[in-house]
Order: C-alpha cells, then structure tokens, then sequence
DNA sequence: GGCGCACGTCACGACAGCGTAACAAATGTC
DNA sequence: GACATTTGTTACGCTGTCGTGACGTGCGCC
C-alpha cells in the first residue's frame, strides 16, 4: 500500500537480483525486467514511483526507454535514475537531457544507489520516503497515518487521508475528478465522477477548524486543487 | 532470547577465542566455527542475531557465506559484520555489495569490535542491545522480558511480549497485519491474518490498566500502531 | 496422566466508511 | 432575469472491517 514501487530494468541477471533483494529489504515493492518494451508495458499497467534503468539494455536502448516513459502521460512525472556502466560525461548529458533524475555509474554498492533513490523520493514524493509532508498549515505523517492541523490531530478515514496526501504531494495543482479517481481509487474503478464530490466534502469537514479558511479550492469545470502554502 | 545471539565465522583459532572471550563478558551468547559451511548450518539452525564473518576463511569464501545467508530466508536479515586483513577498497565495496553492515578491518581491539557490534545491533534491533525502550508508560526490558506500565509489573505471553516490542521498536508507526506477522511471526509464517487481531485484542487486555488510555491505535484498513509519547 | 497455559482459528455482531442518488444551491451564459 | 450547467449537501443502503467471545489443540509442568 505505502511501499514505495520500483521498476528495475537491467539485464544483468546477478546484479539485477542483488539489486531487487536489498530494495525488498529496505521495503519497496520491486518488479524487474530486461527488456525495454517488457518495461514500458510494465511501467503503463501500473505507475511505479521510480524506475531504476539499465543504459544499455536490449529490445529499446535506456534512453529510449526513457523517452518513451516521458512521452506516455501516465509515466511522464516518474523519477528516472540511469546505471550506466560508462562514466563518460557525453552519456551523463544526453541520460540528464533525456530527463533522467539521477545518475549512477557502475560499479557502485547498494546502499550508494538505496541512498540515492530515497534521495530522489524525497524530493519528488517526500510522503514515499516516510517524511512528514507539510502544506500551510496542515501536517501528514504517513507512517503515522497521522493528520494535524495547527498542532491538532484530525480524525479523518481511509479514503479521505489518501485524497488529502495525493493533494499535499502536488500542493496548489488542479486535478480533475477522473485524474484524482486514478490517483486515489487506483486506476481501473469504475466509480461515479460525482463520489469525488463527496469526498471532498468529507475531507473538508474534517479539517476544517473554526477561524481557518478552507484550503480545498473548487476549480470550477475543472477539478480541485489544495491551496498550496 | 535476552542475550544476543553472535555467530563468529573465523579460522584463526587465538583471534576466535579472544573475541569470543570478550564477548561473551559483555553478556552475549557466542558460538563459533571456523568454517563457512558449518557456519550456514548453525545459522539455520538456531539464527543468531548477528554474524561476525572473516573474509578468508576455509570451506567457503567469507563472501559466498554472506550471500547464502542471504539467500536463505530465516537468514535474510540477519546483519553481518565482515572481518578481514586487507583495508583494500576493491574488497570494502564487495562486501558491501553482498549486503554486509559493517565492516572491520584487522587489526583490531576487541573493544572497538564490541562497540561495532553494539551499534549495528541498536540500528537494527534497539532491544537486542539490552536497552530497556521506553514509550510513553510503558517500559520494555528485553533482557529481563518484563514490562511495565507506570511502574506495575504487566503479565504478558511471549507473542504479545514480541509484539509490543516491535511497536515499542518503532512509537507511532503504522504497521499492517502483514507487516506484522512478518516481524513478530516470522516471515514464512502462514497465519491467518486476523489471528493478529486477536493478539492485539490480548495485548490491548494485558497493558490495560483503570483510568489510562489504551496506546494501541487501531488505523482502519491500514493496520495497529501503538501510540508515540 | 492430568492440568494449565498459550496459541491459532472461527463465527457472530456491531458499525464505520463507502458509493450512489436525489435535491438544493451556486455559478455562468445569453 | 431565465435558463443550463456545475457543485454542495444530505440521506440511505450496503459492504468490509474490526472487536470479541468461544473453541480445539499442542505443549510443558507438576
């Protein structure tokens, strides 16, 4: 549920399966493949949070694999690291350009690349990493399941915490009520647009506090959007 | 189950006694071998809570015992502490690869070995470093297996001992009933997943006492934390 | 052997939380 | 201002989850 989801492509097969065993033992949820289309197909039926790629891979090379995670929509916010086994600088250009996160060269040892990737988690996703994420006024523990406002907890059930997390990740941006049914109730329910609605309003009333405007802004036709600091 | 359980891996029969020695001062329960074989065998059969493994020994190379500890699953996790003679960093990076802790290179005095040992063993496990933890009224010595709250003595089976104590490792977390047979069950375990449930009804009934609070914190469809500070 | 203890499982009941529909209110359009 | 569209709000039935008591089993101890 909470473990962050990796995408390992990487086609050799010893270091892919060090690589997995340590990510599993630091709790992420790891698939792995070898092939760049395999990886696109993968990385399309269900988002990973980051995906680790192999520079040199066969069926797509890594950067065209990379390309092609950007061009999807689904895929196109996941954080990139490139491994690459050169440590030559026109290939760490072109990996950053092809809009890579990170950068790393074999050989490096996997606590190197398990630092590295909670690096890039807490930057992009700090709620993936286990930090505490803060938007305004509002606090979010997802380890804790925990939610404050001005220093006070907030009694608020399953469904409305996700909403509110998936907002305080992308504080001040718009979703539409489809994109937030993906982001929330995962992307193949077959919900009713309108039970957005609902929610909202839920997540609304439980933390709203007297004397404090509500962050929750209505985009009309649009969608909704929490007010970001 | 109070006194740490090493396994010393080493062919050097003086450096073992001493180490052994030592240790076994400090309180821990040592067993040694000086073959890698062997010592994957008394591994299985009784997992030790941490391995102290030389780089060269007979039988199996120090880095290949690592990996098949690894690669068994009782083993899995066990943090390991590799010995050796050369400070080479070529060596340094492969034992780290292979998933060991630390790392110390010899010469070294018992003394800074047992302080190695003492640190990696609170990171991994607080209570296996013989502290007592403390969270909020509640007080957990490992050693003695007793628990206090408020200073009485609460009567506890052992699951629910090992259960408080995994919460008690980590205040305020949020851990589901599968997380939870891994830790305290084992992972492996097949159990019902609401068997748990009812190990935390009788843990909430054993710490319960008039006029407190209960600490566990049932997070629905998520899982059980128990209350930090 | 008899006893007690701790364990894992099950079944039942309670209820929180969910999704939906229906109606009220607000907002935009001409 | 009249209308259409979009959103807010409420009520309701249903499902899934959780708490709880009871039961059978295995094991060690006396």
């Amino acid at each position: 549920m909470s473990a962050p989801k990796l995408l390992l492509v990487e086609d050799d097969t010893a270091l892919a399966e060090l690589v997995e065993y340590r990510f599993r033992g630091e709790g992420y949820d790891v698939r792995t493949t070898d092939d760049g289309d395999e990886a696109l197909l993968l990385a399309a039926e269900d988002t990973p949070d980051l995906v680790l790629l192999d520079w040199m891979i066969g069926g797509t090379s890594g950067i065209e694999v990379c390309r092609r995670l950007r061009r999807n929509k689904s895929t196109a916010h996941v954080p990139i690291i490139i491994l690459t086994a050169r440590s030559d600088e026109d290939d760490r250009v072109r990996g950053l350009e092809t809009g890579a996160d990170d950068y790393v060269t074999k050989p490096f040892s996997p606590r190197e690349l398990i630092a590295r990737v909670g690096a890039v988690l807490r930057r992009v996703r700090p709620a993936l990493a286990g930090e505490t994420i803060t938007v305004g006024d509002l606090a979010l523990d997802p380890t804790a399941h925990r939610v404050t406002r001005r220093g006070q907890a907030i009694k608020i059930g399953p469904t409305e915490f996700r909403l509110l997390r998936h907002f305080m990740e992308h504080p001040g941006r718009v979703f539409s009520r489809g994109q937030l049914l993906d982001a929330v109730w995962g992307s193949g329910s077959d919900i009713e647009l309108r039970t957005v609605d609902v929610h909202i309003r839920r997540l609304r009333q439980a933390i709203a506090i007297p004397g404090a405007a509500d962050p929750v802004r209505t985009v009309r036709s649009a969608g909704y959007a929490l007010e970001g600091v």
